[in-house]
DNA sequence: ATCTATTGTTACTTTAGGGGTAACAAATGT
DNA sequence: ACATTTGTTACCCCTAAAGTAACAATAGAT
């Protein structure tokens, strides 16, 4: 007969750092406040053997108390206290970990300024972290507007100490965001909606120049993001040299 | 050449959810701030092949960023972020988890009134929870002062809302604890002192009567120790009548 | 242009841990 | 006395992770 325990539940607790069975006996005597090992071997399908086993590590771990006796009785602890104990648990070893980690970094200069960022999260990481060390000027070009939404409360709070630049590709999409926008012309606009790399359309969603000195640029390429991080203040001085001319017309050309 | 990491810090980055390897890969980048994969498998000893492996793997987690070319240079993402995103995540299932347990702890009257806590943890935390639900009364014997002081801050807390009658083996030996303490007959003193079962010497450490209807006795016997929790009136009122007689002499017979 | 060294990739093997099964001794119920 | 249930132990299988070998591609040296 089939098991009878919420899949997704099973799942969380395993990400917890108990193991399949562990999670399923678990779950099983918390759902019969008290039981006997046939009753958990009855409610999720662990072979019987088997549960005794578990039995003894989770009653080890605390998960479990004991009514000795025959057939022998579990109860589960409370799930606020269990998980409270593994929260506590992981977030200290959280913590010394992160202080063992600090011991090896040291800081040497970075030698190399053009990184790429492929995960989803360390693009967003990346830009809060550049958003959060500017000090004077951001120039920030988007065709993408939700995606620029997701920035909004940053760029508004960082509005009071930096110049903030916002360049789109057409200012009708940016109504809703309280920033105000230039346009670029309609040469660039044609061009950046153009290009095509490797058989995939490529994107440009998210570029920004800080205080003309690092720059971060998120594109798709296909179902793809990516972002590429420049910190070379000469090359950035050009980009920024090259999106101040996009606001006037005839500067791209096309060969 | 055998492997430079600190065995500790790989171990902690396992509990955190990395695989050995990718704790290696990881630990390495860190540690050389920006690396080749001959450098990390250098440093670290995971096989060469295995380095791009876990650099693809790492880079998706949004733990390494990549600066293409040959060779190609990984760099790690700030430990601070990457062990703050782990943890993060870690929290939030664990809230989610708690919360699908919670759905289904409905209450049930429970049934069996005697119950074994096998972990130390457990034992605590039982222990905490009796008191901080005793209203009117707690008999609290001790033969141990290192142990009842562990309880030392959550008693004298709950001085102030409940009678509390502290009785010990010896006085002497509970000195430093700011409670007043009676002692038992010099005969109840030699009959715990002298508890043999199973070839293993047998101490009752700490024994506590909440309101006269619960009882939890944590005891050792040989190294193990263990607590057995009663939640039935009438035994408990025997018992308190049986320790309100232990200070009066000539009551312990042994046969 | 050729050769060597290095880099990056792929396929395969090995190992260990977790899950499943079967058998059996001990305990309990009829 | 017998049947059923409980608890234990030994063994097997599968999968994920780690290790290894081979090879194609690239870069550097001559």
């Amino acid at each position: 007969m089939f098991s009878q325990l919420n899949p997704q539940l099973i799942s969380n607790l395993e990400r917890l750092g108990l193991t399949e069975n562990e999670a399923k006996v678990y779950v099983g005597v918390v759902s019969l406040r008290e039981a006997t090992a046939r009753e958990v071997h009855e409610l999720t399908n662990v072979p019987r053997a088997k549960i005794y086993e578990v039995f003894k590590v989770l009653s080890k771990k605390g998960y479990l108390e004991v009514r000795q006796g025959s057939p022998t009785y579990f109860r589960a602890v409370d799930p606020k206290q269990v998980i409270g104990k593994i929260k506590d648990e992981f977030i200290n070893c959280a913590i010394e970990t992160l202080d063992q980690l600090n011991e090896l970094s040291y800081e040497l200069p970075k030698t190399s300024p053009v990184w790429c960022i492929q995960s989803e999260w360390g693009i967003k990481n990346r830009i809060f972290e550049i958003l959060s060390e500017a000090k004077e000027e951001l120039i920030i070009f988007s065709s993408n507007p939700e995606y620029l939404q997701e920035f909004e409360a940053a760029l508004q709070k960082l509005q009071k100490t930096c110049r903030l630049i916002f360049i789109v590709d057409e200012i009708e999409k940016f109504k809703s965001l309280p920033f105000e926008f230039r346009e670029v012309t309609q040469e660039f606009k044609d061009f950046i909606h153009d290009i095509v790399i490797d058989g995939a359309q490529y994107k440009e969603e998210l570029f920004i120049i800080a205080d003309g000195k690092e720059s971060i640029g998120v594109h798709s390429a296909g179902h793809k993001r990516e972002a590429v991080v420049i910190r070379m203040p000469f090359v950035c001085y050009l980009q920024k040299m090259i999106y101040n001319k996009v606001l006037e017309p005839g500067f791209v050309k096309k060969d």
